[in-house]
DNA sequence: AATTTAATGTTATAAATATAACAAATAATT
DNA sequence: AATTATTTGTTATATTTATAACATTAAATT
């Protein structure tokens, strides 16, 4: 079949379309216009236009776009048939926070573990998502056929946590810790870094203290 | 003075560097080459090279970097002399979950204030930082020189907290929500979302799984 | 039915970002 | 001291991403 990959920035807005789309739906909007669409991201109809473009849906012209069913085309893009299965591993604050941001929302990706080396944890529930020893990753990465990682232990457990995810079968990891992660090629990883972000704010906002320019 | 604005690509890996670079300082190191500091983070020599370049430190070349001038030089970058204070907006899950995770780190960034609507949680400490009451955010983001916010609101209140930020002078906004904000040009917004970049990684692992390609 | 209008779809261009190529510099070696 | 090896600093090129320009389409209007 050999599908070109779409890119990268265009998949992160239409996840991001998405749940504007499921939002006008509710109120029972039928139809929406690229700048419509546009200016609830902040981006312009152009980019809007060019992202659909990509996925290759039509609208019937004039009219904007069937809310309905560009929801349908963007569900075949990223979602995959049975959904994706999510763990988290390291039920600490953070942890527990990830677990409950998610169970909150409707989803194709379904957490269905997590995981802490406290063995005082194994066995509890949080969030209805049952915490299993990290002793047993292995098997149950397989068993309960996990392919995404929330990776949300502690800086110092990082790298050697990611090592056996990998060595498990893992294909994608989402890294809340601030420890840069070396990872093989066929493993896709998301970097999800708190301290990068608020510092890059950080040195915008100084910039506009220091000269009153734009960004 | 005029200071040129960095790429923005180029402020985020620095402030990872610097992270990188103060571990190099803590296990002694005193020089360091840009392809080792390329392996930590994985990417190219290049790319650290070009980095550096930007911020016109230059080393005493063929020794390497040495760690002490460029943690200074990019502290000169990123950092304000006497600090930016920050404030959690909604101290729920999440909102503890991250002001756990900023005392933990030692950094520019002093986490001031947390602020909630629910009246009971005002007075109350949360990681030794005092939670107050969201009605008088107005006048405390002025004395306490708030000027960096860290939205962990529910979705439903993102919109008209943001409002209520901007009108008292806040200057950079991390949002946590997944609500899409629109802010003026003054004020820095970055976008932190946990679903669409979960969704990225799905999008991707499921490409792999089809199509036995790289990425 | 012809015309106007306001939207999309697409090709062309610009801007931002990353990579490559290579000269300049300096420590180590002969 | 000359040579070699290795690393930086910088200019040139490629890739990715965003924007602009404009032809095309279909509803609305005359």
């Amino acid at each position: 079949m050999r599908n070109k990959l779409l890119p990268e920035k265009t998949v992160e807005r239409l996840s991001e379309y998405r749940r504007s789309l499921l939002n006008c739906l509710a109120q029972g909007r039928t139809h929406i216009y690229s700048h419509d669409l546009a200016g609830i991201h902040n981006i312009t109809a152009v980019q809007v236009r060019r992202d659909i473009m990509f996925i290759g849906y039509t609208s019937s012209q004039r009219k904007g776009y069937d809310v309905n069913e560009l929801i349908t085309v963007i569900r075949s893009i990223i979602d995959t048939d049975d959904g994706l299965n999510v763990a988290v591993f390291g039920l600490g604050n953070l942890g527990k926070a990830v677990t409950h941001y998610f169970k909150g929302k409707r989803s194709r990706l379904n957490i269905v573990a997590t995981f802490d080396i406290d063995e005082s944890k194994a066995g509890q529930e949080y969030e209805g998502v049952k915490c299993y020893s990290m002793n047993d990753y292995k098997e149950l990465i397989k068993s309960l056929k996990i392919s995404i990682a929330l990776l949300t232990v502690p800086g110092a457990a990082a790298v050697e946590t990611t090592t056996k995810l990998i060595d498990a079968g893992i294909e994608g990891i989402l890294n809340f810790t601030t420890v840069p992660l070396i990872v093989p090629d066929h493993v896709f990883l998301e970097e999800y870094d708190m301290i990068t972000s608020l510092e890059k704010i950080a040195y915008y906002v100084k910039a506009n203290k220091g000269l009153k320019d734009r960004k």
